[in-house]
DNA sequence: TAGTTTAAACTAAATAATTAGGTATATTTG
DNA sequence: CAAATATACCTAATTATTTAGTTTAAACTA
């Protein structure tokens, strides 16, 4: 899958969390100092040409909405990470933070259980 | 901290594994097509700007090393990601790729045993 | 329906990243 | 010491990314 740039991350991020917006809604949600209107809709048509995002027509405008989903991009961009950085071995990934975050053993206990209630 | 653009990285992993390198090392670990000299030497000299990779004199050349440790960029690395991707919650990264790999509790509980011999 | 408004599409300018040519300098070699 | 060679540094060309102005088309309003 392709990477995001920097500036195309950002609205994905926001569409993401909105699930669908037209570029006006896409702006509000951006810190000032807001870029322009061109400048965002320039970007969410180059996400819809590589994929990540596709949109309906609502009104006179369209309503962009992810394509690719976020647990799809980030699990692709966890394996990169894991990959370059843990020679590609998970444990190695989770024994490194819990070592660096200082995590008992008791903590990771509790995520296990959690994770088992789900079942 | 900085980030490192692709090349860089690229650049950056080479010298993590060889802990230290001259120009022509560096290239020798590159995949063909092999980049010019000069685009080497120009990357290490941004990263020595960066901050990221320091240089002693050896023989009529520079030997270059890294200066900031690999688990130092990717622990940072992972944070954003962490942030970015599971709203700030190491746990939720952690029972998001158990999933994924369909990993059991046994597998789990191995780690944890693995990390705990190391105390 | 004609004028006005709104938003997408097109285009291009500005900035950042990548690649590599040329030059100067130092070291080795004959 | 002089020539050849290797290497860093300076510089510029190319390519990718970001930003935004201009144009075009649609649809709303009077």
């Amino acid at each position: 899958m392709k990477q995001l740039t920097k500036a195309e991350e950002e609205i994905m991020q926001i569409l993401w969390d909105l699930k669908e917006a037209n570029v006006a809604a896409i702006i509000e949600e951006m810190p000032t100092p807001k870029p322009a209107y061109n400048t965002v809709s320039t970007i969410v048509r180059i996400l819809e040409n590589k994929g990540f995002v596709d949109y309906k027509k609502e009104g006179r405008g369209h309503t962009y909405f992810p394509k690719v989903q976020k647990t799809k991009y980030s699990s692709d961009s966890m394996d990169k990470m894991v990959n370059d950085y843990f020679n590609g071995s998970f444990k190695s990934m989770v024994s490194f933070f819990v070592k660096k975050k200082d995590m008992s053993v008791d903590e990771l206990e509790s995520i296990l259980k959690e994770i088992n209630k789900e079942h």
